[in-house]
DNA sequence: TTGAAAGCGTTACCAG
DNA sequence: CTGGTAACGCTTTCAA
């Protein structure tokens, strides 16, 4: 446990000569510099971050802000935030903000305000406007991830026009009968929800066709289960699905297997992600890769850290489409 | 910005006293204690975390280490581990120990050394030597989630009990050529791994037969993949499969669907876990809450906290068997 | 029950 | 380029 008057002491200086040699920061001689460093490697000395925190104000320490820990999309952001940050030698500190828990709260009145982070991330909140002023109010940069607003930068995918080109792509295999799935079952729509299905409803007015949505939660299970009732009917079934993730798109593949429908011949599906299991599934998707999401979030947010406020930032990657066997014309233009 | 200074100004007390009066700790007259708490509500005070820390000693906040974070199985944990800390007011710092990466290294050398946690929770680590040397010079109390070491305190299942027991209920139902999938497809088994084909190999010496391994990425794809090219050449191909873990398990009926090997009807598979879409996939396993054994190492190692170095402690949560319809008696049992 | 003052381990200012 | 010293914001003796 030696602190740095231990490495002073030894390396010959007075505290404040070490203090810097360590840092880095100001002029100090070669000489003394190595002389310093070598002590401090000797003694093991490793500086206490209260201390540090304390005399500089500066934590070098992230917070991350997800309202779910257990989704891909999240996890997958999540990595590749921490990765980041692992580089940059900043610690990260998780807060899950589970929507409509007390726990939720908690982080926002309290944990928050503690502010134990120079900076904070926050992936898919969606926040309520108490919330949002909350997030503003500690006066530290914010780096959002999905979600939007007026005041903070954001790192994202154009969502509505993601959800277009996959309907379109639909539509150009002569499809005419194709349904949104998703949007969850409880009553407001997630933002990223709503901007998807936005692009679909405008990708079937451009066309000319009646859009039509199927209410899913969002999850494997939850298309799987919205499926196996929706694709039973043969004459009411659309011919082509979009759907509003990957996860809810292999639930419905899965569901028309069950159901002895040939997928894609039977039905097209497209989803939105590029899922780790979306290959296996040989889903036709449009590609988001959250993990670069977080490494831009992150790194968006690092660059921000020394300098003073500045103004919010957009950074929208684009989503790739990637065509594999999910999607096909429908039986009736085969003919 | 207001520090404890101001609170005490504005309730005519020292800063002692404030101090007092708000930690709780000490005697502080009812009266004192009032004034102190409204003045400190009134200018909104918050306690500066590194100031705290300095005094103190301790710091509220709890490390997170593990070795992947978008696994079903660890995000859960990850999820009961933070909720469990919130509940208790403390916050958690997390670490992303992908094995054989830079960051990993860097985590165990660098980054732990910092302490900013007043306790560590290592989920599935399979530490190795110095890593362990790591982990245990720290000082600071470390409880383990799966995994194993002689002197940290431990949360897990009997992952051995486990496997055995579905190779039993498999047994039980006459089956006979029945194999492991699983184990990875590099060179050094997991601990988890290597526990559950013990259990697997001793339930099958037990009943006379030989055991049979196939090698698979612990992974849903990685299951699909492996029983894709196992499961093709109906000949060799065994009754029924005891798989590592649910991913797999979910895979191989992918697998077994997509070559249109009826399940189980054709083949039975039983896995370890309970996950998420193991219900939509009707999969006999062996339940672990992996939410509950987060909350419970959190619970434990929030209870050591305070007091001094204990004993290991060694907490097994019990795998409950839950039979679906993935099970069945082999084809030529039912002649 | 309360107050004054001495740390906690660094950094950063101000002289030299 | 280096040393002494005052913060940083809180807790915790020690006295009163």
């Amino acid at each position: 446990m030696s602190g740095i008057a231990d490495v002073a002491r030894r390396a010959g200086v007075s505290k404040a000569t070490a203090s810097r040699a360590l840092t880095g920061s100001t002029q100090v001689s070669d000489q003394t510099r190595q002389r310093v460093q070598e002590a401090a490697a000797e003694l093991g000395y490793v500086p206490s971050t209260s201390a540090v925190s304390l005399a500089t104000g500066r934590t070098r320490n992230v917070g991350v802000i997800m309202p779910r820990l257990n989704r891909w999309f999240f996890a997958e952001v999540l990595e590749g935030i921490q990765a980041t940050l692992l580089r940059h030698g900043l610690d990260l500190t998780l807060y899950d903000a589970r929507p409509g828990t007390e726990g939720r709260r908690r982080i926002f009145d309290d944990f928050l305000a503690r502010k134990r982070f120079d900076g904070l991330i926050a992936v898919g909140l969606d926040p309520d406007d108490h919330e949002l002023e909350r997030l503003l109010r500690i006066g530290r940069p914010v780096v959002s991830v999905v979600g939007a607003s007026a005041d903070i930068s954001i790192v994202t995918i154009d969502d509505t026009h993601a959800a277009q080109r996959a309907t379109e792509h639909l539509l150009a295999l002569q499809h005419t009968d194709i349904a949104f799935v998703g949007g969850g079952t409880e009553t407001p729509w997630q933002r990223v929800d709503a901007a998807r299905y936005e692009g679909y409803r405008r990708a079937m007015a451009a066309a000319g066709h009646l859009p039509r949505h199927i209410a899913s939660p969002t999850s494997l299970p939850g298309g799987y289960a919205v499926a196996v009732d929706e694709l039973s009917d043969a004459r009411r079934r659309p011919t082509a699905l979009v759907a509003v993730c990957d996860e809810v798109a292999i639930g419905a593949i899965v569901a028309a297997r069950q159901l002895a429908i040939p997928v894609p011949a039977g039905l097209s599906v497209v989803g939105i992600d590029n899922h780790e299991y979306a290959e296996m599934f040989s889903l036709t998707t449009l590609a988001q890769q959250p993990r670069d999401q977080g490494i831009a979030a992150a790194e968006l947010l690092v660059s921000t850290l020394g300098t003073a406020a500045a103004a919010p930032v957009e950074h929208r990657l684009e989503a790739r489409l990637i065509v594999r066997n999910s999607t096909a014309p429908p039986a009736a233009a085969r003919t």
